[in-house]
DNA sequence: TAACCTGCCAAACGCTTGTTAGGGAAGCAG
DNA sequence: CTGCTTCCCTAACAAGCGTTTGGCAGGTTA
């Protein structure tokens, strides 16, 4: 990696931290800069715009997501292994991109509508296509129940997954493979004690 | 209720609406004042600043969420039927009271350390207290697994409750029961077919 | 040494923000 | 009719915003 598009990876991991703990329009430039030891007008030489940074951020974390996604949906598994494996490569991309996944999670639904972040739409679409897809899978292969509405069971699930970036912290006491796992037993096999 | 008070709700509604899809901080006063048909400063009238919109919102849905969770919890139940009943209570009050939840959920953790808005947190601990404790109640009477992580799966089942705000919208296919009841069976017998 | 590129600073720009001050129309009270 | 209150408008304010421009130090190239 050249020294010049390290330096951009920095400012871009510094800026996610800033977008996510405080929320994009609550963050000025200003406080971008402070956090990377320099001035505002500086982070114009690295970057055209505010908005810009927050492409770069949000592009190349669905970008290395996919890549995952995209391995696991190929590897041919069955329904439920499928479920285990993407939730589990789930928890593993919120570890590496906790900041991505936070900013992600706020700020999505407003950013998809402006053109030059329609790539989330269609990222969302995609996502949904692969989980619900897995989901009716199991249900024709009976080892999903075929009692629960689908459409609101995908959202329960896409949902618990990807808010988990709000209270994890990468070092902490769980494992992504820890909490994916314990994730996995709650919903695929409840909670409740079996009579 | 007066007249005017009538008309500060009326007020408060809409000024809810425009937070929830918009978020706080990307809210101007103006925008506010044309989703009421009224100008910026004629808001003034009403409310003493920005800040305390988002405040009464906020405090008024807490206020009414409380009422609801602590009839519950007085009310003496099982560990399994308090779960129940919190979880049927949550989409209640997401029913009636989503745009509120929506901003809660966005803002919440940013707010918390504002002074003015201390009361978040307490109404955190308060709801940990109450969740954790029922669970814990249900792991003991051995009605809950004990090989979970008990804090975990309290993070998990909060979480998909009030996230299902982001989504939800009153007067849709499900109602709030019914909702509550899929996302129950979910949580408390696992979706997997039982061997 | 001279020319050049890189990475940042210093200072300002036009614009939008939340908020305020004064006024005026409508309705009700005396 | 007069005075008062309610509710909104007009017009402006200072502060903060994202962004631009010009320059300057230090290392690299020739």
């Amino acid at each position: 990696m050249t020294p010049s598009a390290e330096r951009r990876r920095e400012l871009l991991d510094t800026a996610a931290e800033v977008f996510a703990a405080q929320g994009y329009n609550a963050t000025t430039v200003r406080k971008i800069a402070d956090a990377a030891g320099m001035l505002a007008g500086s982070l114009y030489y690295h970057f055209d715009s505010k908005e810009s940074m927050l492409d770069e951020i949000l592009s190349t974390f669905l970008g290395e997501l996919w890549a995952g996604y995209d391995a696991v949906l190929a590897a041919g598994l069955g329904p439920r292994e499928t479920i285990e494996a993407l939730v589990t490569e789930s928890f593993r991309e919120i570890d590496r991109h906790r900041a991505a996944v936070a900013i992600y999670q706020k700020e999505a639904r407003t950013l998809s509508a402006q053109p030059r972040f329609h790539y989330l739409s269609d990222s969302q679409v995609k996502f949904e296509k692969a989980w619900l897809g897995t989901l009716e899978r199991g249900v024709a292969a009976q080892v999903f129940r075929r009692d629960l509405d689908i459409r609101l069971t995908y959202r329960f699930v896409r949902d618990t997954v990807w808010v988990a970036a709000s209270w994890y912290r990468p070092g902490g006491q769980h494992s992504p493979e820890e909490i994916a796992r314990q994730y996995l037993s709650m919903v695929l096999d409840g909670i409740a004690v079996r009579p």
